[in-house]
DNA sequence: GACATTGGTAACTGATTGGTTACTTTGCTG
DNA sequence: CAGCAAAGTAACCAATCAGTTACCAATGTC
């Protein structure tokens, strides 16, 4: 067995979205890819093949870990009116935490990235298709508990919610006011009762 | 007198935001620039001074007039919550013409530029808080009108419409589905009676 | 029609881009 | 301890980056 590689991919896959969640991919120079992972360029083009590839690894690994965990109040499969409400609190206080200015790396890469590289657009859409998913099992079950009116269009609401994070990672990464945000997240969720 | 120039200003600008706005800030290259807007490198910097001045020049003319266009509805003065449903489903309907994958140039920046470039910044803070009051105005005039409960916090309810337009155009510029698109609309203006 | 002022063309600058190649170092296995 | 496969280092590559400079062409006034 040869000597063991120096670093963790996790590790480095974490930074990799730390970095491109910060600067964006094209404003990433592999050069400081490789010093923000902490390991040398030579050793990330093996580990990952091109900074294309290193992209998409991080993009999936956000979805798969950073995502599930944000995601878990809406994805939950008892997830109702509650969790919904509580969603949007959560990620109107990221405002107040060092997120403020990076916003979510899927809203990010949708805006900058998917129109012109179809391996981003990928998983831009599996993440607004998840969204959307979550948000109506959340929704289906709100109506049920009689949170929602029982006439309410449900795919309506649940891709009205998908839109409303969307444009709240938006804000995020415009640095807008918490104030803003803990605002769009109470005026999105006030057609939930209670 | 000179040689009068061979190129009309907002012409050129226009040209420009069509680039920044279908390939982002970082991913157009001044060549390219150049050879868009149909002037050569020489001139484009004797116009606009650099990249950067040329990129706030491109979001100052589509402040002023793409948006002012696109935003009269619910800036009129008369705006009510029958405006605000037009300008959603005209904002949805974009995504069947050009403007798919091509979305909003103040979202795309707002997503690209604006948490590392203050240039870019002060546009999306101006753009988000112009949103804000014109809905917000236009929500006085739905509440007047008994379109929206008086007790609702119209604030809140600015906020998120506000939001759920930077949503919208992310999903234009992400290529989302016309359907997905017009549901979040729907969804989004649901809380409006009638 | 000579001059002055501007726009247009193209070659060029040094720096940086993504990616590669030779070489050294490391640490396990037989 | 000898051998070998992989990691680490750094120099290197052609291409491209934003921006500049020197030159030519066009247009106006006097």
């Amino acid at each position: 067995m040869p000597a063991p590689k120096g670093y963790d991919r996790e590790d480095v896959l974490d930074r990799a979205i730390e970095l491109f969640r910060r600067q964006g991919y094209s404003a990433t120079s592999t050069a400081e890819l490789a010093q923000g992972l902490g390991i040398n360029r030579k050793s990330m083009y093996a580990e990952f093949g091109s900074k294309q590839e290193l992209f998409e690894a991080a993009l999936k690994r956000y979805s798969e870990v950073h995502l599930t965990r944000v995601l878990a109040p809406i994805e939950a499969p008892d997830a109702n009116a509650q969790s919904i409400r509580e969603a949007f609190l959560g990620y109107a206080s990221a405002g107040e935490t060092r997120f403020r200015g990076l916003g979510c790396l899927m809203a990010n890469t949708a805006a900058e990235r998917a129109a012109l590289d179809p391996g981003s657009a990928k998983f831009v859409e599996a993440y607004l298709a998840r969204l959307f998913k979550g948000f109506r099992n959340a929704l289906a079950n709100a109506q049920a508990e009689g949170h929602i009116s029982s006439q309410a269009n449900l795919d309506d609401l649940a891709a009205h919610f998908a839109n409303s994070v969307v444009g709240i990672s938006v804000l995020l990464r415009a640095k807008a006011t918490p104030e803003q945000m803990y605002a769009a997240g109470r005026g999105a969720t006030s057609l939930l009762k209670l």
